[in-house]
Formats: C-alpha cells, sequence, structure tokens
DNA sequence: CTGAAAGCGCTTACAG
DNA sequence: CTGAAAGCGCTTACAG
C-alpha cells in the first residue's frame, strides 16, 4: 500500500508537504500531489495519524444491547452526529454484564476519543477510571450512582412511573402488577419507584407477588407474566418497565388467551414502531429515542472542540409521555376505591 | 498515559521485554512486570500496535440500516464471533446509498482488518478495490453481479419468492400484487423474480400497477400499499419484499380499514418479532438471522488465520421458510382460475 | 510556502 | 531469556 512518502517522491515534494495539502492547507503544488494521490490510490494509515495526532476520531458506543429497538433508535441519532463531523462509532453491546462492560471500556480507552455509555449498574466504578485516562463519558439513558460530574442525556423514568400508575388508577384498577428492570439500573428503578409511589399515595397496595423483577429482556417479561397469571388472584393490570418486556408480557397473556384489556390491562415503558399494529394496539409511555442519541453525541463531540473551555457537566433530562392507545381499560369488576370516570365493564 | 517504557522502567527491564510478556512469552521478571502494569494502570496504545503490527484487530461493518431488526439481529450474530476471537466492530450505515457506501469503505480500508458488507447494488465496483488494496471482503444478505469471487452468506431470495407465491395461489389468488425492494439490490430482484415467474407459470398475469417498487422502507411500503388500494381494481393479495414494508403495508391497510385477510391477504419477507402478535398474525417467508452473522464473520476471520493456505471464496446460501400465520386466506370471491383446495370465503 | 528531523508507542528480527 | 536498535507511517514545531 502507497505511503505518504510514496506520494510525496511522486509529487516531487517533501512528505511534509504532502500532509499539509491533505490536511487543507495551501500549498503550491496541489495539483501535482492530487494527482499522485489518485494515481498510488493512496489513504492515509489511520493508526499513523493516531499515534501522531493522539486522536483516533473514533467514538466508542457501549449500550446493554443493540437489538432492543430503543437502542438500535438511539444508536442511529448517535450516527448521524457522527458522520457530519468526521466520526466513527465502535459499537459493542454489554449484555446487561457489569463485567463485559468493564472489559469494552478497558479495550476502548486506548482506541476511541470519546465514550457514549449506558451503563449496567448505577454502582458501576469503571467510569470514573476511563474518566481519570483523559477519555469524556458521557451516559445515556442511564445514571451512575453519583454521575452528576458526567454529561449525561436521560429521561424522567420517575415521571413515566407516575403516568402510568396514575393512568392505571384513574381507570379503576386496584390490583396493580409490575415488571420492573434490574433495581441496580437507573431505569429499572426509577420506573418503578415513580410507579409504586404513585401508587401508595392513593391508597393501593401492591403485595410482594405483585412487585417483581425482570431483566429488560423479552424472556422475563414472557415468565414473570406466567407467574403473575398462575396467582390465585391475578392482577387487572401489569405495567411492563421497557418495551422488550412488554413485547414478553404481551406474548405470556397471548399464549394464556387472556383477553386484554377485558381480563388484563397492560401498559409498557418505551413505545414500539410496531405499538399501533399489534393485537391490541399497545397503550405506553413514550419518550424521544433519536433525539437522545443525537443530543448524547453533541454532548461528547462538544468536548473535542478547539479551544475547549466550559468543562461543567451537562445533563439533560427529557420528558415522557403517554401514549393511550387499546392495551389498558377498566377492570371487569372494579375491586377498591374506584374511580367512576369510565363507563364500565359489562361481562361476567 | 503510561507507556511501555514507563513499565519497564518501574519493573527494571527492557521495553522489549513488556513486549514480550505481554503477548504471552515466557518471562523471568513476570510478577514484577505485573506489578508495574497494574500500578501505572497501563493499557498499550492500539494505534502503535497497529502501525507496528498491521494488524488492527477490528472489522469494519456496512449494513443498509441497523434499526431494521433483520441487520440488528445480523450484527448480534457477528458480534458474539468477534467477541470471542479478540476483535471489536465498526459499524456503519450505508442508509441503501452507494455512495455513501463508498465513502464508508474508503474510509474502512485502513483502520480495519477485514469487512462485512452487504452491498447497496449489485453494481457496485468499489468492493473489488477494498480487496485490491489487500482487505478481506465477506457479503452478507446481498451479493455482487460478478461476486462469485467473494465470501458470502446468502440465502435463496428466489426460492423464497416463489414459496410466497405458491402459496397465495394454493389460497386461490388471482390479482396478485408485489412490492419489492430496489431492482438493483439483489434481494429486491432475486425475491421479485421467484415471485413473477412463479404467478407467470401458473398462468397469473401481474399488471403493471401491480407490480411495485419499494425501498425497503417502511415509508415505501406505506405508500406503495395505498396506490394499490386506490386503484379500480385493487389486489387480493400482497407480497411485500421486506420486514419494514410488510410494517408500511400493515399501517396502511390498518389506516384505510382494509380487513385482512378478508379483503386483502398479505405475506411478507422476513419474519418479525413482533410477527405472532399483530393484526392479524403475519404470514412470512422467514430466514436464518443471527446464524448468518455467526457464518459470515466466521468466513472473515478465517482469512487471518496463520498460516492462511485456503483461498478459495466460500458462498453459503441458506434456505427460507414460510411461517403460515393469519394474514393470509382464501380471496373473497376467486377471479380467475382458482384452485379448489380451500373451503372458499362465504362473504359477498 | 517548504523541507529536514524528531518522535508518537509499539514490535521484532538480530545478537548475545 | 534478554536488550539495543530499527522502523511502522504519519504530523508538527523549527528554520529558512
Amino acid at each position: 500500500m502507497a505511503t505518504i512518502h510514496d506520494v510525496a517522491a511522486r509529487a516531487g515534494v517533501s512528505p511534509a508537504t504532502v500532509s499539509r495539502f491533505l490536511r487543507g492547507q495551501r500549498v503550491r503544488s496541489a495539483e501535482a500531489i492530487q494527482a499522485a494521490v489518485d494515481e498510488l490510490d493512496y489513504w492515509p494509515s489511520a493508526a499513523a495519524q493516531a499515534l501522531k495526532s493522539g486522536r483516533t476520531h473514533t467514538i466508542g458506543v457501549v449500550v446493554p444491547d443493540i437489538t432492543n429497538p430503543y437502542f438500535a433508535a438511539v444508536v442511529k441519532g448517535m450516527e448521524s452526529v457522527t458522520r457530519s463531523q468526521g466520526y466513527r462509532i465502535l459499537l459493542a453491546n454489554s449484555d446487561e454484564s457489569c463485567e463485559r462492560e468493564d472489559e469494552l471500556l478497558a479495550d476502548m480507552v486506548r482506541r476511541v476519543d470519546g465514550i457514549v455509555l449506558a451503563p449496567a449498574r448505577e454502582q458501576d466504578q469503571t467510569p470514573m477510571h476511563v474518566r481519570d485516562a483523559g477519555v469524556p463519558l458521557v451516559f445515556v439513558d442511564r445514571d451512575l450512582a453519583d454521575g452528576e460530574q458526567f454529561d449525561a442525556v436521560l429521561v424522567n423514568n420517575y415521571d413515566g412511573g407516575q403516568q402510568a400508575a396514575a393512568h392505571l388508577l384513574g381507570l379503576g384498577h386496584t390490583r396493580v402488577a409490575a415488571i420492573s428492570g434490574r433495581q441496580e439500573s437507573t431505569p429499572g428503578r426509577q420506573r418503578r419507584e415513580g410507579f409504586m409511589d404513585t401508587l401508595t399515595a392513593a391508597g393501593v397496595e401492591v403485595p410482594p407477588a405483585y412487585d417483581l423483577i425482570g431483566d429488560f429482556r423479552e424472556e422475563g417479561g414472557y415468565q414473570t407474566t406466567l407467574s403473575l397469571l398462575s396467582l390465585p388472584e391475578p392482577p387487572t393490570a401489569i405495567f411492563t418497565a421497557n418495551n422488550l418486556m412488554t413485547l414478553g408480557a404481551l406474548k405470556a397473556l397471548h399464549d394464556m388467551r387472556v383477553d386484554i384489556p377485558g381480563q388484563v390491562s397492560l401498559i409498557g415503558f418505551d413505545d414500539l414502531d410496531t405499538g399501533p399494529l399489534l393485537r391490541p394496539p399497545l397503550t405506553v409511555i413514550d419518550r424521544p429515542m433519536v433525539e437522545q442519541g443525537v443530543l448524547a453525541m453533541r454532548l461528547l463531540l462538544r468536548r473535542f472542540e478547539e479551544p475547549y473551555v466550559d468543562d461543567t457537566a451537562r445533563r439533560i433530562i427529557l420528558d415522557t409521555k403517554l401514549i393511550d392507545r387499546a392495551s389498558t381499560g377498566p377492570p371487569r369488576r372494579p375491586t377498591g376505591p374506584a374511580t367512576h370516570r369510565q363507563s364500565g365493564g359489562t361481562s361476567l
């Protein structure tokens, strides 16, 4: 493969001049150099450039699962930004594993300029080390327990949980279950807290059997829903704390031939592309996706601007929004202090 | 950041010895070096290693759209392989654009050891150049017109198109429409050909208004379906050539309050995670997804084995399979040389 | 505007 | 097993 020396020799200049030309500086022999570049099919070595300049123009992105449509959308947003700025993305899945995340981060420290991370656990220590090593870090979707010093793009998960609970309460539900994400993760903890606090404040108690922890995966949503349905007194409404678990719950409900929302109402967190097309169309707590990726990447790239002065951490918290479709409705026979704004179910 | 010299100095050895230790060779001062590495929090510079060794241990992956669940699954499969082999993935979307793909490829040539590509067009020339530059290339999902010299993992798209057509013919449809992908792409062309050939062979003619070309995106599926429905004589069955267009078609059908499969049958190519949960559950041509990624990456990494002798191109063609769910059924009133294996529709 | 030269941080024959 | 030395392919002050 041709090197900068080959190009220089062919164009009759020094390698330094070729280098200057390539970085857009004005040089006398521009045409000759361009011709040599074309003829030799020259492309600079990224490794040599990185070694010399200390910049890789690559951003590491670590998410729990790229097949989760939410993260796919977030990554898409990030890519639209990196593309326009001349950066590229080194992508990896942590698989919700802290150990895996640590390995990935360690591996990335010396090959990227910065990292966007959705930490698997709020107690992670590795991000601090990475930052101490001089690699800027931005959180997306998830935070650290003591993450205030990091840039972050998050949503108001607590609020989202509240909205979900308020919606079910408004329909008259009192036997309400929640399938939450791991409590060591930001969205797992916050969504559950918002949901539970709202129920408690309304005088609705949630028995332990109704307060389940999933794994943010479809399988977890499926299994926990089955366990809920096998209870002597199953809930009349279920809140699933992310898109994949919602899908799992929906599958379980279908498999058990449960009428939605006749027998059980289902409200999920995070909308799906297929949300309106499902049986029944899904009621969900929605939030920006692509936009989160865009904002997170902008926050990160901003740290590479020269001169860079403003060193304060930027924390962006976006709002959630209820999308009321058809998977929630009033319970068949209100069993508690039901509100009375709905016309009521007729069956049984 | 600490360098190998710092570690060497602290351990009282030469940099060469540290380097040997790090690559697993036997050295006398192993403990001292390990201690120095730990204390200094040393991590080798990927750029320096790449420059010196000529290997980046990074694989470039270029797909049309990572938010397409099919490609997300393929990438997941690829990642499971790279992970276990000490490689990482540089991921990028071509957005179905040839120009964008060219840019990405050119950019990657000097920063990866190999590339897995789903070419946007069968006439692409750039892959040849990349290969000539010494970077191994494997195709996945899509091929080049003269791609026999490249490793590839594909599926029998023609066969899949045939299966879809045979299924609709078997139900008695004669007014059959197809929404295909761009004919310059492998799956766009092959799926349509298999579908059309089968109809033609059965004596069913497809008018131009029924033979539409989409863009493999949801929006394309939506718009073309609307145009189909606005025809004086709309089709009784639609074949959509990929998952996203199927979703778009389903949305259009819902929006126009068309009964599926009562008024219109819908059969898609590529299954969806939500396939069984949709209204109605989708009949599709299915194919391996994660597995394709695994196979493609194995094919590629095999080229880096030492010593590498077998230089013949490996072409893997996987089979498709019909999943018969509920979005297809007999037409309301058979209008052509209908077969008679179904019990027939009752309405109208 | 241009060139000679140093150096980024490693790896690897080459001697010992 | 070990060290000194060269070199991977660039970039960038430093002079001119």
